[in-house]
DNA sequence: CATGCTTTGTGATAAAAAGCACTCACGCAA
DNA sequence: TTGCGTGAGTGCTTTTTATCACAAAGCATG
């Protein structure tokens, strides 16, 4: 049924699996650590052995994109590195803003992780007015009311919901409603959202009540 | 090749997919919420609607523990949700440890969710000797060194890795001779561990590195 | 106490994902 | 050059996961 290869495809670009989209950030975060040490090729077999997965999945995976590989040899660490950013739009930065400016808000923008790897909060948001105005880690507080405007304004592409619970389905309709399409849920539900917008949920605790199954 | 049946199997309680491990803290939490409502009765289809899966998966996935529902009605919401608990071992307490106290540890201890749900951080450790002996939310922060006996001497079971990715592999090393078999992971590597061993990692960025595929 | 409606539990089927194994490209060395 | 060793790319197979669809079970109603 003519599906892809490597690029150019009859049917769509559709094709190409989530969990394999979910695993090149991975990718990209070991080339870079090998390209630091001065390393200059890399075989799909190491990189399976930092990752604890096989190296076929890994050429498999790569394959969906195309031939980045040299037979013999493995693949060029800056140029494979290069490749998959583009692939994930990752050689640009992406603006994103935060609603909910309590306790997690303020860990998730003082968190230096994000800034480093393009994603930049440029704007807070709360609802509680006691909050809006202040001054967190050089961020103005705003009121959500100005959520659409500032969105527009900032060019911001990706919402941070760090909001209680009974808040989260709201604020995220109003992210959604502000044309944002990628949503990253600090809130213990799964939201609702349109089949176009696409949520990823942080959620400690899930993790911890599943592990506790194997501990018995 | 004779598998599992609802509850006594010939060849392993080993059966169940992780997947569905993974699943179930879901069904809890939903199930919690029903009954806070003061809803009765669920059934596989409302679960579904909630969690944005279908009915099917919900009750093939319960079927794997026993037979928990009526036809023709659905499932007790209170007697579901605590087999469920039992099934993954929520109904007691588990003891944790933190280790890193930095910015991320800080936020961590202080995050109001995991004690509501049975999780109790009892010990913080540290490497930094500056930060050794410091009280951070109650918590009296120890050397690392220290870390084997009070593992023991405080039953804990659960170790929390909050320390830069540099010392994170070195730290799971430790928690994993000092006899822990549970580790959540805040530090961005795959970490090298014993099959007996489960790691569970929060990795915020890794997140947001798939989504931007999708914004393009 | 039959009839109809609902919803479970589950084999069977389908779809998705992972892994295998082989071919052939490439690099190196003699 | 030629020959050898290594490792990518990829059809094919296997395994895993999800879905379908239906028989049987419970409840409600007259």
């Amino acid at each position: 049924m003519t599906l892809m290869n490597h690029n150019g495809n009859l049917n769509a670009e559709l094709a190409v699996p989530e969990v394999v989209i979910r695993r090149l950030p991975l990718y990209v975060r070991i080339l870079t650590q090998f390209s630091n040490r001065g390393n200059q090729v890399i075989s799909s077999e190491q990189l399976g052995l930092m990752l604890h997965m096989t190296p076929a999945q890994i050429r498999k995976d790569l394959s969906y994109f195309g031939r980045f590989g040299k037979q013999g040899r493995g693949y060029d660490v800056t140029i494979l590195e290069q490749k998959l950013r583009t692939i994930l739009g990752l050689d640009r930065a992406w603006n994103a803003a935060i609603i909910g400016m309590g306790r997690l808000g303020r860990a998730v923008v003082s968190y230096p992780r994000f800034a480093p790897e393009g994603f930049k909060i440029l704007a807070a948001f709360d609802i509680n007015e006691d909050i809006v105005g202040q001054n967190i880690s050089g961020l103005q507080v705003r009121s959500i009311s100005q959520l659409a405007t500032i969105v527009k304004k900032l060019d911001i592409k990706i919402g941070i919901v760090s909001v209680p619970i009974e808040h989260a389905q709201e604020v995220i309709d109003n992210l959604v409603k502000s044309g944002i399409k990628s949503i990253l849920n600090y809130a213990p539900l799964s939201p609702e959202v349109p089949v176009n917008v696409n949520v990823n949920s942080i959620d400690p605790v899930l993790s911890l009540q599943s592990m506790t199954y194997y501990m018995k």
